[in-house]
DNA sequence: TGGCGACATACAAACGATTGCACGGCCCCG
DNA sequence: CGGGGCCGTGCAATCGTTTGTATGTCGCCA
């Protein structure tokens, strides 16, 4: 991949720029620039020749140039762990909704949980490549604490231990524990807790809301995951191995509720009747496995929407509202 | 979303350039640059002062500068129907590899079927801000003629008719062909198909496949849907409706034979005693559907790295190789 | 010792836009 | 009829790089 195909080709084909619009209409390109950026100093008769010589040559402006001349870029990234889960998913659809609106671009770089890519990727920030950050990873790379006080970072879905920035949240603590008291509610006890990996805060912050909604039971010791449908999977087995069993489990996202359900499946036992199970985050898929998905809803295009504000318009955000969803995975114990 | 506070902010703290680093290590800027790109003209010593003062500034050069010199931006652009799809995801990954090693960017944009905004994203390949430009959406936009002859597109997934580029793909109608022949050779005669939308090239492809694999038996008339798990539900209770019922069906994507299972399911059948179900894609979730999903695998990553071969080094792709993936969804009908 | 080549470095133009300032023409008023 | 504004436009500098060409220095050999 060292030799690039498209730099050996024959200069690129010449790319109007504004100095052919310029020439078409018969004046300067700082007229041009002018017209097209919309000021009044420009004749209706002159802007009405440069806007047909436009639409003849249809021609855009190079944002390259543009972006040199004016110290902006209009492109945002968005730095999540991966792209191949349906909850980041959404929240770039919502990142992209919005930026779009406000003519902005949008770059998705994909973590992969590596730190050393991650600063590799935030570095697009000090280069003029991209306008601001959007972290969806819960870390951020040390080497961008001038950008946080320029209000150029934001963080969504996860608070930033020890970093002060703009934050795109549900309260996730208050949310874990709306799941957990819905099973308390129907009966249950012995509520396990399937969480995230280790050291990270979401993992601490549901682990938390879990507990605190415990309170007075024993509690059965959590067991880690790792926000795949795989660790749920195992996870689960680890549950059911014990002595005495679960009769409701409370996972920290829905992939590992997925993989719960599974488990359990193999195991012999059916859900809600041997075992309840409740998810995380509501992605689509939470409503149509078998039996449908009790979970949270985060508002994830909401969440991109409230970045790009926080990112552009500089709006604080509001702590947003999640929302238990009742389906038909927890159902009260057996008696 | 007008106004910018970004843009309002004191005239963004000035970031280290050149200029500083030629100044710290008392040369010119051309000779920093020279050193910089490993130019051999540049001396040990020289080349030592420089990379002295570069990392005690934590320099990284301007891209965007670096771009407009160059006409060149490293930067990719993945054009997707949407996002929030595990098999896009899956191909944005593969793409973001491949990109990140040979030090390009990834952009994406979502366009949600909207030829529109298509059109506008498309734009960017005018505007410098992308060097090439991957398509998954089956469409290509009509002011892309120049770059598509420049090698600056390529399709992925999706063949797209009438024009003439490269084309990461597997075989789709032979890949449909195998899934139905694996339902005919477990003794199915009745076989319904639930396609994507109609007027896709995809949907036309897999579609063919599947009259094929049905050559001498009668086949039941095709059901349209468009991808969605929903549309997968809705389609399977029509087929299931029919005064006589189809023993298997075979879906487009995986995701419609998500729903179709759960549409199985409600109508009270049992898959696969009562019906078999074939999906496509194998996406994650596929292995852990009840039963898990017989499916068809696409190389989704593969499809990535192709895409960005084809872009950086011009090898023309090579048709990709899918894989029939037997789970428990399909079995023999009842006698 | 003088001249030539080789080699390292500096100068300056270019990439394509934006924008402060200068300029020229017109109108209006005294 | 002359001068002062005002208004539309053009000139030129600028953003941060890269790179062809000029320049300077040194060593070497005759």
């Amino acid at each position: 991949m060292t030799l690039l195909r498209m730099t050996e080709s024959p200069a690129s084909a010449a790319r109007t720029k504004m100095e052919d619009i310029a020439r078409l209409a018969g004046v300067s390109v700082s007229t041009v620039s002018r017209a097209l950026a919309g000021s009044p100093k420009v004749t209706d008769d002159t802007r009405a020749r440069i806007e047909a010589a436009v639409r003849q040559t249809g021609y855009v402006v190079n944002q390259v140039a543009q972006g040199l001349r004016l110290q902006r870029s209009r492109q945002l990234l968005v730095l999540l762990p991966t792209i191949a889960n349906p909850f980041f998913g959404g929240v770039v659809q919502g990142v992209d909704e919005a930026a779009q609106a406000a003519g902005y671009g949008v770059l998705v770089g994909s973590t992969e949980g590596n730190a050393k890519r991650e600063a590799v990727l935030a570095r697009q920030l000090h280069t003029g490549v991209v306008d601001g950050l959007i972290l969806l990873t819960g870390r951020i790379p040390a080497t961008l604490e001038g950008h946080v006080a320029r209000g150029q970072v934001v963080a969504v879905s996860e608070t930033i231990p020890g970093a002060t920035l703009p934050t795109v949240v549900i309260d996730n603590e208050a949310a874990a524990m709306a799941a957990v008291s819905h099973l308390r509610a129907l009966g249950h006890v012995r509520i396990a807790h399937i969480a995230g990996p280790e050291g990270n805060v979401l993992t601490a912050q549901r682990a938390q809301g879990w507990r605190k909604a415990m309170a007075g039971e024993t509690v059965i010791p959590l067991v880690f995951g790792d926000f795949t449908i795989a660790s749920g999977l195992a996870a689960m087995e680890r549950l059911l191995a014990a002595p005495v069993r679960p009769t409701a489990v409370f996972c920290a996202n829905d992939e590992m509720a997925i993989g719960a359900l599974k488990a359990a499946r193999t195991a012999g036992l059916a859900v809600p009747r041997d075992v309840s199970v409740v998810g995380f985050d509501d992605i689509s898929f939470a409503a149509f496995t078998d039996p449908p998905l009790t979970t949270v809803r985060q508002p994830r295009r909401e969440f991109g929407h409230a970045a790009v504000a926080a990112l552009l318009d500089g709006v604080v955000p509001p702590r947003l509202a999640f929302e238990l969803i009742l389906r038909a995975s927890t159902a009260p114990p057996l008696v």
